[in-house]
DNA sequence: TATAGACTATGACGCGACGTGAGAGTCAAT
DNA sequence: ATTGACTCTCACGTCGCGTCATAGTCTATA
């Protein structure tokens, strides 16, 4: 009848540890101890686990369940489409979360290709000499995922984009010698702004001026970028910033 | 030039404590100090700075987003895309949730619905007394999804489905005497979980445990089961823990 | 020039749900 | 009597800060 901490845990799919936890902080006391001082369950704090992890199951805090389990009058059925509420908010913030990764995925993979060896004799948008490597190491859905927007493209889509891309690189790459604060080099990065939130999706400043910094952090972005001159993601980073900074 | 903490933190929106948690555990060590230990960071510090909470933003731990800023050679890329995987499972266990959540409500309304004094002359499932009420609360959305399943029958199925748990209360009514570990008790138990998994989505053995717990600790589900018999819902639940235990 | 007010510093507890030892006692079987 | 499986009670670590508490610094005004 009465059982000990180990049986219980194994037969409920628990730690024993978790029992203790329970019996600390007041969710479940056993019934009764040994002389011993052995913790010695009944049926009905059976019982009264099973229902703990049924609320456990569905997200509750030990906090709430304890307040549940230990009011008949509490209502449940409230408790639960509250509890609802809290779950669509929290996968709410998570897509927000996956929805940056993947502009920021898609990012990487427009600013490699374009400046990849192949720009001068037209990009192609539609081959990635990376993409292999990715999809072997990563499966084919987080590749599909960043690549999406681009290959959606076509031809002439994918020419003028690039087009505008080297534009204003090559245009950037002849100011950095002065200052990125200048009127020039302020107004290419707002249009570079402006090109990334049309083909890449919508960047806050805040993260438009931390994705710059990823330039000059990321030896491979560095690299890439700074073939169209040394010292250009330096540049472009520090210009980023300042245009951040100066747009609120 | 320096700035000091205040200035930093509204200029990029979080708390100084923030900058002093960053400081201590070496995220963001400002460049310099005046001689009484004020903290003064630099552009540079304001630049890292940017990206620490571009990566915050997508939901990195600030131990990952320390490797990633302190390596240039670390691929932001690949971190990102595990990052994205990480993601999306978090993602399903919230899903998995409210699909859990979901499925409880949906039988507690069922329940309600089936022990309300309308039952003796037949369940009308497309008119529930609780629901303007519960529309009223907590808004249309949560009621539709918990009503969705119940609301697609038409008055032939739900017939069938009220006559079908009116005859499984019963049976168990009569038998609230005996023992609920009896083979009658159990096999009325199981035609019981069987019609739970058909109409409102299938529960685990653990969870329709907990389910039986709902029934004793929740006094409205408790008034409502025992209109069928003093002291049904107790018996129920007692069954339903013994059917769980038994059926693995 | 004294004081108020805005700012800065360090230190330390708290949160949530346990995991993971450490050190020591209990119990049944060999 | 020993072994091995089990039990107990501390108590620290996790993660990203929020929130005091206590104390020192700097500037502008009465």
């Amino acid at each position: 009848m009465a059982m000990r901490v180990k049986e219980v845990a194994d037969l409920v799919g628990i730690s024993v540890r978790t029992l203790h936890h329970y019996d600390d902080i007041g969710l479940l006391h056993p019934d009764g101890t040994t002389e011993s001082g052995y913790r010695l369950y009944s049926d009905g704090n059976l019982e009264t686990l099973q229902q703990i992890l049924l609320f456990r199951e569905l997200g509750f805090s030990l906090q709430r369940i304890k307040e549940i389990i230990q009011s008949p009058s509490f209502d449940r059925k409230e408790a639960l489409i509250l509890h609802r509420k809290m779950l669509l908010e929290k996968r709410r913030r998570i897509d927000q979360m996956l929805e940056n990764v993947d502009r920021t995925l898609k990012h990487m993979q427009g600013e490699m290709k374009m400046t990849n060896e192949e720009r001068f004799r037209g990009f192609d948008f539609s081959h990635n000499p990376y993409e292999k490597e990715a999809r072997d190491r990563w499966g084919d859905e987080a590749v599909d995922t960043a690549n999406a927007k681009l290959a959606k493209m076509n031809k002439t889509e994918q020419r003028s984009l690039s087009e505008a891309m080297e534009t204003i690189y090559s245009r950037l790459a002849d100011l950095r010698h002065g200052s990125p604060a200048s009127k020039e080099a302020q107004a290419a990065i707002g249009e570079w702004y402006a090109m990334l939130n049309k083909n890449f999706g919508s960047y806050s400043l805040q993260a438009f001026a931390g994705l710059g910094q990823l330039y000059v952090s990321d030896e491979r972005f560095t690299e890439n970028i700074d073939k169209f001159g040394e010292g250009l993601a330096q540049f472009m980073a520090d210009a980023m910033t300042i245009f951040a900074d100066n747009s609120k």
